[in-house]
DNA sequence: TGCTGCACTGCAATCGATTACATAAAGGTT
DNA sequence: AACCTTTATGTAATCGATTGCAGTGCAGCA
């Protein structure tokens, strides 16, 4: 009853040649006559023949897989990064595995599994906190697949990555808003141990050092990059004596938080602050007031990482670390205004 | 140089075993004796043996990953389900390869290719309007993998599914918006060709009817689920000489690229009109006005979708066509107020 | 003591494709 | 005509793990 699945045999046997014919006709056609070879197709369309990945992974000694560790694959910041990498992908015959890395935390372990050569051929990560006792194995070198970081990093630096010019977004956020006039700027920063809070924050603290301005350290918010974040920095900002003018948010998610916190409080933006956030993700350009925001590339980040990716598991061995650094542009809509003493 | 991947003839060295031995100790430890298993497993340590995944599977006539086909991996509609997807496999022991489908249309093909037992061991898909081609080769059984659809699902229900109860969604939005009062009550909808547009008119327009409500066909919108297509409608709605006092948008993101453009041509909500969402992403809850909208259980259904999956993978044969429905619920915000008139 | 049964373990076939090497045929050169 | 290339194909080893079957040893029992 079950037709079971076609194998190269039958092929073979079809066209009345060998088994190895067959698997160069497929393969690499130029190798073979043309006459087999259009036998060979013409069996291989009647039998309905699939090439048998395992069996194909098994003896070229790969998997023909990538993984991606996302921090949280519910998090739609991510997911346009994703659809760069399938892009990348999609020109090549390499398949992508999503892992989301938020239990990884609690169990390095699980990680683990697919940091070896038997379970994919490379590795993108997104998520530049992983866990020491990974990293260490992944950069021993011993059989792992080559990682590339993508959008965060390591702060060691001991893997190539993919990058937007963070700190130049945060300069570009406090200049527009040095710009129109504000002289407190504060600003809700992602997680202390993330390289972006970092990367970001000195760019905005320089930008704003450039232009005489000082960041009082009242006026900086801890935030975690998430829409609560942002409307818990909005209640501590209601309760400040003295208010910043204007708000660098290290995240979108944050200024909508912030923005609709305030709002419930029946303070206005940018009537009462300027908001300006990071990231431009779709919603920011309806949002209620649109928000000007650092736009990041992020389907180029997936596209340019899954590439980089390609390449050095192409030439199988080029350890040389590339950081690859895209920029990043300041999209001026609604939610900033010149102050107005 | 390169230490190469030890492997299970290594460890049976090692440990002084068959190979039969060792790969008993790591997959059926009850089926071997308890020194020589803590002997193997002592063995196994010492090497950093890893089973070779494709040899096994290749043994074992499995691939050890679902493919998921989402429509766009960029519409942070699907993350969720993926995340609730990756939570049941991770009680399991399968990977998620996951699949963009909008080349596919273009190429049947090249999706026909993931349809094949030896490319997945199932397939969840998140894309109702696949391709003729496709559906039919994946329902003809022989040798395809299982599939279940989550979220949408075909027409002619050939597959088990896992849905939200769209219809009843349906109802709850308009039966709200009667209950306040409105007596012009408009839609936006999904696309024409769409199974969730279906349902949710049908639902709505049922509601509506036994209201003594009637459907005025120019106060329907097409749209697409977009936040442009929402904008697209607002500027219709503007034009409109009898504009209904209150609109169901048939996503959370059709509404606020409705209300948004309202907003730009000074028309509040909920002042001027009221909305309905469908979804509930996480930025509805911090959209101004916060969006009344019926929420969808986006998580549970890839959780329950998953779920089903590997039962059906592993009792390889039950062809029997479940479709599961899960309530909606609808989540009053400040989108909609009473009729004034 | 001899026999049966059970618990372990090993042998070797197997999964399906790829590819190094061998072979054969055809064409070219002197 | 003898010999060398080149091109096309076949033979069989190989990738690494799993598992049906058979064998061994020991305990229990009559």
């Amino acid at each position: 009853m079950e037709p079971k699945a076609p194998k190269i045999t039958d092929v073979a046997r079809l066209a009345g040649v060998s088994t190895a014919t067959v698997s160069r006709a497929l393969s690499k056609p130029e190798t073979v006559a043309e006459s087999t070879r259009n036998t060979v197709l013409a069996a291989a369309e009647k039998t309905g023949y699939r090439v048998n990945l395992s069996a194909r992974n098994l003896r070229r000694q790969r998997t023909g897989a990538i993984v991606v560790l996302v921090p949280n694959i519910g998090n739609p910041f991510f997911s346009e990064i994703l659809a760069g990498i399938e892009t990348a992908l999609s020109e090549s015959d390499i398949n992508m595995l999503v892992v989301d890395t938020r239990q990884a935390h609690m169990k390095p372990q699980l990680v683990l599994e697919y940091l070896h050569a038997t379970r994919a051929d490379g590795i993108i990560a997104l998520d530049g906190s992983l866990p020491d006792a990974i990293l260490s194995v992944a950069s021993t070198g011993a059989g792992a697949p080559p990682i590339i970081f993508a959008c965060e990093w390591t702060p060691r630096g001991e893997f190539s990555s993919v990058r937007a010019n963070n700190a130049h977004g945060g300069e570009l956020a406090v200049a527009h808003l040095a710009g129109l006039g504000h002289r407190t700027i504060g600003m809700i920063t992602g997680p202390d141990d993330n390289v972006l809070t970092h990367a970001r924050t000195k760019g905005a603290a320089q930008g704003l050092a450039e232009r005489g301005l000082i960041l009082d350290p009242a006026h900086v918010f801890a935030g975690d990059f998430s829409l609560d974040a942002g409307a818990l920095a909005a209640q501590v900002w209601l309760g400040l004596r003295q208010r910043p003018s204007a708000l660098f948010c290290q995240s979108d998610q944050m200024a909508f938080g912030f923005i609709s916190e305030l709002a419930r409080n029946g303070i206005s933006v940018p009537g009462d602050v300027s908001i300006v956030g990071f990231d431009d993700i779709a919603i920011a350009q309806r949002f209620i007031p649109a928000l000007t925001t650092v736009r990041q590339p992020r389907k180029k980040l997936g596209l340019s990482a899954a590439r980089l990716l390609i390449d050095h598991i192409g030439t199988n061995a080029s350890p040389a670390i590339e950081t690859t650094i895209l920029e990043v542009e300041l999209i001026v809509r609604d939610s900033t205004r010149a102050f107005a003493g």
